[in-house]
RNA sequence: GGACCGGUAGUUCAGCUGGUUAGAAUGCCGCCCUGUCACGGCGGAGGUCGCGGGUUCGAGUCCCGUCCGGUCCGCCA
């Protein structure tokens, strides 16, 4: 006879229910006299009971079972003399009257407990053993259930799933795909793409109209705790709409899986432009959980020196900057010198690089003291504070020196302090819309532009005509979804003019030919009815780490690769036979 | 490609300025225990201190190299 039910959930109803569970000995307790053995599945765990009421072979062998054991147990439910209040079947027990051990269980290299003794490699290498434990395990039912939400959501907005290929072509631009050699084909290659891009703007040539797909993506990239090379996207595109549609139909996607799945109201979901992203938070993915805005007391392409008094030099570092900006960051004058000292090395690793850090306090007696009081009077700080809307209490951190590395610098600061502050908190959730992006990127390394999104966005009709004159201040009609300081999506209305996408290869520094080669079935396609379009690629394993409070979305991924890009289970990447390499036409030189 | 942190018992870790027999907790094994559920009590086993080289009378400890793991920078249209 097959289990009758789960290890979850029997209880007082169940009374006197003759019944069978299947599972795994979660723990046993050997008390002399009697013996408990908790049996643990997927949906919780129940206690079985053994005295001297039974026969001693019965005993033996709950006595045998050790930790894992795979067993089946038939017997009576019974009410608990002493109930344990924590676990749902806590009120009842099982009298067994027969145990078999389906498989016997080696003792496994960490404790299969919520609290685990594993550290990760240990957990990694055991993957399978992992995933029975409870946080693991509701990392994907959570994950399912986002799933679930995201199609269900899309269906009805009339969104069709559309699986596209997984062996596509390689391209120049973006990041280094992953290769498959052809054998049919020698000396030929498939790439893994690293997005389904042009194949869902294909779909809207085609008239699908809103197409959607949770679909796997490869990029050859070092990784991160928020990166693996292999990842999943909800990714989507809609035909006959403009900006405003996308926002509004993937703001509802956010707010309801949110409200569906972690029960959260979310407020509309703000608009910020790129630019006054960077201006306010040094960042094009601002962690807005928190304020703690950039103030800028000098900026090249402003006008006065906030800080100059009667013309004499100051601060010859100030002086030199392009620009001096800094945050409040409020309560924190009573900063010691060594917390100071702290955050001045903080700047000062190699990964921020920032030459130095001043500060300035408003002191709880209203008296104001920097670290550059010498080269400023009490005047000129009374003006900073004034800028900062600084309180008796505030310490003022600034930073200075050229534009883009300094707000750069200070957004890595401003993180710290919200750290250090308890202001990104996990259960808070602040989604945020970043607008307007450049449309191209300088890149030092290539000396040419670079489309910051991906080639196929397309310009702000305004902005066109810089296209020759200033290139890096074309805006472009893109804009991502950030949420807690993580981008989580991004997507753009695209291009649907042969000519104008011509034009993007011309000046991403393609030659006719090469773009024809590369992308010739794409401006082919524009010919033939292209219509306007649109869409957005949300990163899923990202979006479920953060309803799950996670900081890496390893957890939230059933079998994840490790920093170097090994998957240390199954032991990948792994060498092939030589017969695998000459059918293939591969030579190595390793 | 680069920076930093780590690698000691099955596991998680401690081990100071180099010093005699490398510890703790937990897990495991044995015995005892009839209401445990972090059971308890008594006893026990368990170590190539990642690997290689060097300094030293002496290295877990210091130095160099290397491998592995982690975090980050670069990179990630």
């Amino acid at each position: 006879m097959h289990r009758t039910h789960t290890c979850g959930e029997l209880t007082l109803a169940d009374l006197g229910k003759e019944v069978v569970l299947s599972g795994w000995v979660h723990k046993s307790r050997d008390l002399g006299g009697m013996t408990f053995i908790d049996v643990r599945d997927r949906y919780g765990i129940t206690q079985l009971t053994f005295n001297s009421d039974d026969n001693d072979a019965l005993r033996a062998r709950a006595r045998e079972v050790g930790r894992e054991y795979v067993i089946k147990v038939s017997g009576n439910v019974i009410e608990r003399s002493n109930k344990n209040p924590k676990i749902p079947t806590g009120e009842v027990e099982i009298k067994v009257s027969s145990l078999e051990i389906l498989n016997p269980a080696k003792l496994p290299p960490f404790l299969i407990e919520d609290e685990t003794d594993g550290g990760d490699e240990l957990r990694m290498k055991y993957r399978y053993l992992d995933l029975r434990r409870n946080p693991v395990r509701n990392n994907l039912v959570l994950r399912h259930k986002m799933a679930q939400e995201v199609r269900k959501y899309l269906d009805e907005l009339n969104f069709i799933e559309v699986e596209t290929p997984v062996l596509i072509k390689s391209t120049p631009e973006g990041a280094r795909d992953f290769v498959v050699p052809s054998r049919m084909n020698p000396g030929e290659f498939y790439a893994l793409p690293q997005s389904p891009q042009t194949f869902k703007q294909l779909l809207m040539v085609s008239g699908f109209d809103r197409y959607f797909q949770i679909v796997k993506c490869f990029r050859d990239e070092d990784l991160r705790a928020d990166r693996q090379p292999e990842f999943t996207q909800i990714d989507c595109e809609m035909a006959f709409i403009e900006q405003e549609d996308i926002l509004n139909v993937f703001e509802g996607l956010i707010r309801q899986l949110f409200k569906n799945v972690k029960g959260v109201d979310l407020v509309e979901v703000p608009r910020m432009t790129y630019a006054d992203a960077m201006r306010l938070y040094g960042s094009d993915k601002p962690d807005t959980r928190f304020g703690m805005q950039f103030i800028e007391l000098k900026n090249n392409a402003e006008a006065p020196l906030l800080w100059r008094g009667g013309g004499e030099a100051g601060f010859p570092v100030f002086d030199n900057a392009e620009i001096v900006v800094g945050i409040n960051a409020k309560g924190c004058a009573s900063y010691t010198r060594k917390q100071i000292d702290e955050l001045t090395d903080f700047v000062k690793r190699p990964q921020i690089g920032a030459t130095g850090l001043v500060y300035f306090r408003h002191n709880e007696d209203g008296s104001l003291k920097s670290s550059v009081d010498k080269f400023y009077n009490e005047d000129q700080l009374g003006r900073w504070a004034e800028a900062f809307s600084t309180e008796p209490g505030d310490l003022v951190l600034l930073m200075a020196g050229p534009i883009d590395k300094t707000r750069k610098q200070l957004n890595e600061l401003r993180l710290e302090m919200g750290n250090r502050l308890g202001l990104r908190d996990k259960n808070t959730f602040a989604p945020l819309w970043v607008m307007d992006f450049p449309l191209l990127e300088w890149d030092e390394e290539t000396s040419r532009y670079h489309a910051m999104h991906h080639p196929f966005t397309s310009p702000k009709p305004e902005d066109i005509n810089l296209l020759d004159t200033n290139p890096g201040e074309v805006r472009a009609n893109a804009y991502d979804m950030v949420i807690n300081g993580t981008e989580i999506g991004g997507g753009s209305i695209r291009i649907h003019d042969r000519a104008l996408q011509a034009l993007m290869f011309k000046h991403l520094g393609f030659s006719t030919e090469e773009a024809q080669k590369q992308f010739g079935f794409l401006m082919d396609a524009f010919e033939y009815g292209a219509p306007p379009h649109g869409g957005i690629a949300f990163g899923f394993d990202r979006l479920v780490s953060i309803f799950a409070g996670l900081d890496s979305i390893r957890d939230v991924i059933a079998f994840p690769k490790n920093n170097s890009g090994r998957d240390i289970m199954i032991d990948s990447p792994s060498t092939i036979a030589d017969e695998q390499l000459k059918e293939l036409n591969i030579a190595t030189t390793v």
